[in-house]
DNA sequence: TGCCATCAACAGTAGATACTGATATTACTT
DNA sequence: AAGTAATATCAGTATCTACTGTTGATGGCA
């Protein structure tokens, strides 16, 4: 806790595959983000439409707290954004840059189904 | 077994957002297997070209066994697919409809940098 | 046939996180 | 101003999972 110096011998890739494994550190959180089924659906149902907590809350049938719990991550990374409207807090996915290519991962969900991938 | 995704079962959301909430369900397996850094970074390996684990443990500098270790559940995803070759096993993406999006991802730009989405 | 290389499976541990209930904060309403 | 609706934050617990070291299994090679 205190005796060890947390130095993670994360030796920062060097090698010819140095960029890629960069990447992967760059990324990876993004799909830690969508890795929750709840997050995922919230993710989804934004990808409607806009919508307050309160209607995420009812969508998704979670408890309210547990709603505002996966949103702040979301938050924070910046894939969602939030617009005070009054006593409500409206949610919106940030943009396509990022959910492009998740949408191409989304339409594979029915080939990878069941493990049968028959491509 | 940590091999195991799968979360407890939900009560099958009944509402006018059902079919998405399913959808959360079905898909977050697969986000959650490209979740973890050193998985991603497997994965991004073998958008490049078909490696076998030893390349992969050089390439990434785990310890073999972890190399092993998450190998595991991209197999039992079907995220990709094994080759016995020799006394080496050949790992190379399930298909081409996951090959694409993640090569995407690969040469993805510096954009979506975490909170930089400028949009 | 012995030896080595390659890879996977088996515990065990440490750290992360999903979930809950209670509380604080803000904004609208009467 | 008081009351209430809508969210966010604060502990606390239980579960999960990434990582390690060791062991076991299999396929070439001398």
């Amino acid at each position: 806790m205190d005796t060890q110096i947390d130095r993670k011998p994360k030796p920062v890739a060097a090698g010819p595959d140095g960029a890629l494994i960069d990447r992967a550190r760059d990324l990876a959180p993004q799909f830690k983000a969508l890795s929750d089924e709840n997050r995922l659906a919230i993710v989804l149902l934004l990808s409607e439409r806009d919508r307050t907590v309160r209607e995420l809350t009812e969508a998704t049938g979670l408890a309210q707290t547990l709603v505002s719990h996966h949103l702040a991550p979301l938050r924070e990374l910046g894939l969602v954004t939030v617009t005070p409207q009054g006593r409500s807090n409206v949610y919106a996915l940030c943009c396509d840059a990022f959910t492009a290519p998740m949408r191409a991962l989304a339409g594979l969900s029915n080939a990878t189904e069941a493990a049968g991938c028959d491509c």
